[in-house]
DNA sequence: CGCCAGGGCCTCA
DNA sequence: TGAGGCCATGGC
């Protein structure tokens, strides 16, 4: 089932192309030091925020040299929240952004980058504001490891086709989805984005179900 | 004007 | 361990 609503969505929405850092990016096979590191900030600003709020947020910090782990370092926190304002949460997000920075330079991105999924995921874990979602989309956007990301999109379209309950936990719905399609890192990373999509244009809080493309196996499920 | 946005931490049973 | 409160700005 999980496979079918895939194929569907990317028929009807064909291919993303996330993380929309830049176009090229998903032509290499591995991301520069400064692209993970901008998407593990992204990953962080967006926490329940829109990403049109995080760009905004991503370029005062980029204009002001502030997307790396030394210039997050040498900058007030105070003022960090300034950049960042336009993302919400500005005096947690900018906590995070200190403690993110402080974790790298303890285990640089390179270390990281090589480590197995599971163990990764523990340690991101284990950071001050790094949960799951969070940890899952660096791993899988920054990383380019499968670790399939659950959001409020995710649990809501599930949820609304029958598929789990509205009440489901992330890990639930991350293991009843993980089993049920294969382990590969490109469609997770497009499956997570077609549902993003998907919730945006047909399965808002306040449903559109005309011409939705999977009006036919949902059960309608508010 | 009220609702909501690609969550996570803390608290308190 | 799990539900509820809190964090904050801007688009619609």
């Amino acid at each position: 089932m999980p496979t079918q609503v895939y194929n569907e969505l990317l028929r009807v929405y064909s291919h993303q192309g996330w993380w929309p850092i830049n176009n090229e990016y998903k032509k290499r096979s591995t991301l520069s030091d400064t692209e993970k590191f901008e998407i593990i900030v992204g990953a962080l600003l967006t926490q329940n925020t829109s990403w049109i709020q995080v760009e905004k947020a991503l370029n005062e910090l980029r204009k002001n040299n502030c997307l790396s782990v030394q210039g997050i370092i040498e900058t007030k926190q105070e003022t960090l929240g300034q950049y960042i304002k336009p993302a919400g949460y500005f005096n947690q997000k900018s906590e995070r952004l200190k403690i993110i920075a402080q974790f790298l330079l303890q285990h640089p991105l390179a270390e990281l980058q090589q480590m197995e999924t599971n163990r990764l995921r523990a340690l991101l874990l284990s950071v001050k504001g790094i949960g799951p979602e969070t940890a899952d989309s660096i791993i899988l956007y920054a990383f380019s490891k499968p670790s399939f990301v659950i959001d409020t999109y995710t649990k809501r379209i599930m949820s609304r086709i029958g598929l789990c309950r509205k009440d489901v936990t992330y890990d639930e719905l991350q293991e009843l989805i993980v089993r049920n399609i294969p382990v590969d890192v490109e469609m997770y990373n497009e499956y997570h984005a077609l549902l993003v999509e998907h919730a945006k244009q047909h399965c808002q809080t306040k449903p559109i179900c005309a011409d939705c493309p999977l009006s036919k196996d949902c059960k309608k499920l508010i």
